[in-house]
RNA sequence: UGGCCUAUAGUAUAAUGGUAGUACGACAGAUUUUGGUUCUGUUUGUCUUGGUUCGAAUCCAGGUAGGCCAACCA
């Protein structure tokens, strides 16, 4: 029964430290910084990092990455915080950078007294210069030489608030002439006179992301601290930091961020686009973020399953998105509630059958036998699909024509006698008899048709408003297109339509889940009321008619 | 033109010196009161050139291709 499942190389090198007895346990972390919403390719690292501290018995930590004041903000923290949870995960601790900030200076203190750090009087762009180019070495400035004693005072001065933004920062003192480009004297400390979301006005000064992220993972023993590739030439500096400050020796490991086909992964690009209106906010339903996907109707297992799915390497990738809408319809399938509800209604009479209406029972959910059932009302007008209809039908169109048969959904079999038109020559309505013997669970006719169509009882439809999502980009791979990424957008992701709902759908609640039959996965928008009922539309079911009739 | 990382089917991901497998996609068929679901089958792959070895996707060397690095961002 137990089909070993293959490790992926994290869980190679963890499984590896455990049996050999370098760790009893392990810690990870998810370290966000609160600048923005998370989004897709946070849950890959979210699944990674908490899933390690399940699979292996060990835990995992949040901590907020907040060296940057000036971009950070209370709003990220809450949000980024919501969807960890609502992902279904919890952290062994809430961790703050900031936390750390006296602990920090300490160390930059001991750097200085090591002389392996010295402040620096060069504006930006003369340290830029001096930095050298990937093919040639940097040079060191004449503030390399001060003494600690003077470093020391300088850096006090710095805390104080002496100085301006940009007057000073300190460095820490390795090699100019290092291959590797962060290791020429990177900036540890900067000063910025900003109200910090934690700790308001105490400090002017901020640690550089290098400075803050190993010694924030050593002071909470973290054993394995899991970033993405493009921290690779960062490893050097991280473990010169723990090395010099001799404190606990973290280890980072890198893995491959992830890529999706049709959307940007970048919180800077995707701040753009809700700042200048492209999307109605960070959870606008076409966004791939955490929040919008949970507004567009994804649940947490599918966006779990599909990380799941997708592993964990080292090379660069880029996912098709339809291997999440693959997901979503899985999960979906298996607990969503289906209801009728026609989109673009033709108008069909029985013209056999009585003026009273009937109340017809049918199926919550097929695939669930907890489900149970719910009534529907049936009547002698019925509003069908328009496209359930076609005058001339190609061959294997097994839907309404004339002179042929099919089956209403837990309903009757009707056939097509009469083709209303208006004077343009438009199908207005269409004149059908039913057979009386053809009710569902109770078939007698001995009929039997291919096709099984959705509708409404004309007289108690209740009209809906649909938000139809497409996708927000028009290429697969923006990163590999020309020119500005907002280029690309796609216009016409999304499409407002009216639908015409079974009146069960009156008692949806937020947490419902619908199939809408033959057409595609739906839930209650956040912005729907009593008075306007407003659905978004998840995915839509597979289509493989659609595919059929293109190719024709 | 420096350093680092990576290269297996259309897209991902396994095979840890010994039969190249899995998922999604695509295609074909069966079932179906959702043209959904489910089931069955088919299809396509080790970047390249050498070397080591009885045996190489795997180890070594050269090439090629892609990615990352020169923010007082993370």
């Amino acid at each position: 029964m137990s089909e070993e499942k293959s490790l992926n190389f994290i869980e190679e090198i963890i499984e590896e430290h455990l049996k050999e007895g370098k760790y009893q346990s392990i810690l990870t972390r998810f370290p966000p910084e609160p600048n923005g919403y998370l989004h897709i390719g946070h849950a890959k690292s979210i699944c990674l990092n908490f899933g390690l501290g399940i699979e292996y018995n060990g835990k995992t930590n949040l901590r907020f990455d907040d060296t940057n004041p000036v971009t950070e903000d209370t709003e990220y923290v809450d949000s980024i915080k919501e969807d960890i949870q609502w992902l279904g995960f919890n952290w062994a601790n809430e961790f703050y950078a900031s936390d750390y900030f006296d602990t920090l200076y300490e160390y930059a203190v001991k750097l200085i007294k090591k002389g392996l750090a010295y402040v620096d009087d060069s504006s930006a762009e003369e340290i830029a210069s001096q930095k050298g180019t990937p093919t040639q070495p940097g040079v060191r400035n004449k503030y390399a030489d001060r003494t600690a004693e003077e470093n020391l005072q300088l850096f006090a001065d710095m805390k104080v608030g002496k100085y301006t933004d940009g007057e000073k920062v300190l460095r820490a003192k390795i090699d100019m002439a290092d291959p590797n480009m962060h290791m020429r004297d990177p900036i540890i400390y900067r000063i910025k006179h900003a109200h910090h979301h934690r700790t308001g006005d105490k400090w002017c000064i901020y640690p550089m992301y290098d400075f803050a992220h190993g010694q924030s993972d050593s002071i909470e023993n973290i054993t394995h601290s899991i970033c993405t590739l493009e921290f690779i030439p960062h490893r050097p500096l991280y473990d010169w930091c723990i090395e010099k400050l001799e404190i606990f020796p973290s280890k980072q490991y890198e893995f491959a961020r992830l890529n999706l086909t049709y959307t940007v992964m970048s919180k800077r690009k995707l701040l753009q686009l809700v700042n200048e209106n492209h999307v109605s906010g960070w959870d606008d339903p076409r966004m791939p973020t955490i929040s919008g996907l949970r507004r567009r109707g994804y649940t947490p297992e599918s966006i779990r399953d599909f990380c799941d799915r997708i592993g964990v390497a080292k090379r660069d990738n880029l996912i098709d998105v339809s291997l999440l809408e693959f997901c979503v319809r899985e999960h979906l399938n298996k607990v969503a509630l289906r209801r009728m509800v026609v989109f673009d209604p033709l108008k069909i009479t029985i013209t056999n059958y009585p003026e009273t209406a009937e109340i017809l029972t049918t199926d919550n959910n097929p695939e669930d036998p907890n489900g149970g059932v719910r009534d529907i009302s049936f009547s002698k007008e019925i509003l069908i699909e328009k496209d359930d209809f076609m005058e001339n039908p190609p061959k294997k169109y097994f839907r309404l024509a004339p002179g042929q048969m099919v089956r209403l959904k837990s309903a009757y079999i009707i056939k097509c006698d009469e083709v209303i038109k208006d004077a343009a020559g438009n199908v207005t309505e269409l004149k059908c008899t039913y057979i009386p013997e053809s009710k569902s669970g109770s078939d007698t006719s001995g009929i039997h048709v291919k096709g099984t169509l959705h509708w409404v009882n004309a007289a108690d439809a209740v009209k809906v408003e649909v938000r139809e999502y497409d996708r927000l980009f028009k290429a697969e791979d923006i990163s590999s297109e020309e020119g500005d990424f907002k280029d690309y957008i796609n216009a016409n992701s999304l499409n407002i339509v009216t639908g015409y709902a079974e009146p069960s759908i009156l008692n949806a609640n937020n947490e419902n889940r619908f199939q809408f039959l033959r057409k595609g996965y739906y839930c209650l928008d956040k912005d729907s009321s009593k008075e306007k009922i407003i659905f978004n539309r998840t995915v839509t079911l597979k289509d493989t008619w659609a595919k059929e009739a293109k190719k024709a």
